[in-house]
DNA sequence: CTCATTGCAAACGGTTTGCACTGGT
DNA sequence: ACCAGTGCAAACCGTTTGCAATGAG
């Protein structure tokens, strides 16, 4: 996987710039333990890199997702939600509290070789989002 | 699984109403082989029901979601996709031609036991989708 | 007749686009 | 100096809301 400090090289290797509004945005992601959404990542980055744009974050991170940098993900929220794609791994989500919690890859890694077989499908999102209950919501309802 | 035909009874007996706009919802959900988008099902069922507005297929939409009628998913097509509720099943979506597939629920059976033994977290979204490259967009890249 | 449901119009919020300017290399 | 990348403003599009009118029971 990408280290921090090698991706800036990396990109102007491929004929990229390493630009402020990318360094941020890409730190932001790395740092937090959770999803951001667009949102969420402008307001946050606002903070830190003054007259960043709504239009460069979406920019940013349409062109990071391209990068095999960070991963889209669909959460429920309404928004896409994107992190630092660093490790293999997948999210379950309360439908009560929307407080998610990471999966290990190990236990989908068969389903996966089995679809693939099943489909002749090349099954490439490595990244699965389910939805449930946590035990603390499960009483609610 | 709810038989198309018992549905208005079944909602008027919880002290709800039958309307043309949500029969010929539910007619094209049913009729449909794949997911649609509220935008699609507006355009179909304006078709056979002039007068029909956008409105009226987003309310429609949550009511039968909420119902249990009608399921949502998100397929990366930037809308949610709805379809109607009848049999349990998954999809894999095509990164390249975005055409799906439908994956049966039995593979999936024991990756959900597994994960609410792990997690303790009932898992109901009974409904997931993968995605990857179909046979005949794998070599296109 | 009543109240769930619809239509209309307007607002809303996230996202995308065009274009001139900036700044990384 | 060049061109990738940004900011700004406006357009865009899917979705939601308020309110009066409609029509299913």
């Amino acid at each position: 996987m990408n280290t921090y400090t090698d991706i800036p090289s990396q990109l102007r290797s491929l004929g990229f710039r390493m630009t402020p509004q990318r360094l941020v945005i890409l730190q932001l992601l790395q740092e937090a333990d959770c999803h951001l959404t667009p949102t969420e990542i402008y307001r946050l980055g606002a903070d830190q890199l003054p007259g960043l744009t709504e239009t460069t974050v979406y920019r940013t991170l349409a062109f990071l997702v391209d990068q095999g940098l960070v991963m889209a993900s669909y959460t429920g929220r309404g928004q896409l939600e994107y992190e630092f794609a660093g490790r293999l791994h997948h999210h379950l989500i309360c439908k009560g509290c929307h407080r998610s919690r990471e999966i290990d890859h190990q236990p989908l890694a068969d389903l996966y070789h089995c679809l693939q077989d099943a489909t002749g499908y090349q099954v490439d999102s490595m990244h699965v989002t389910f939805f449930g209950l946590c035990p603390s919501c499960k009483g609610d309802r």
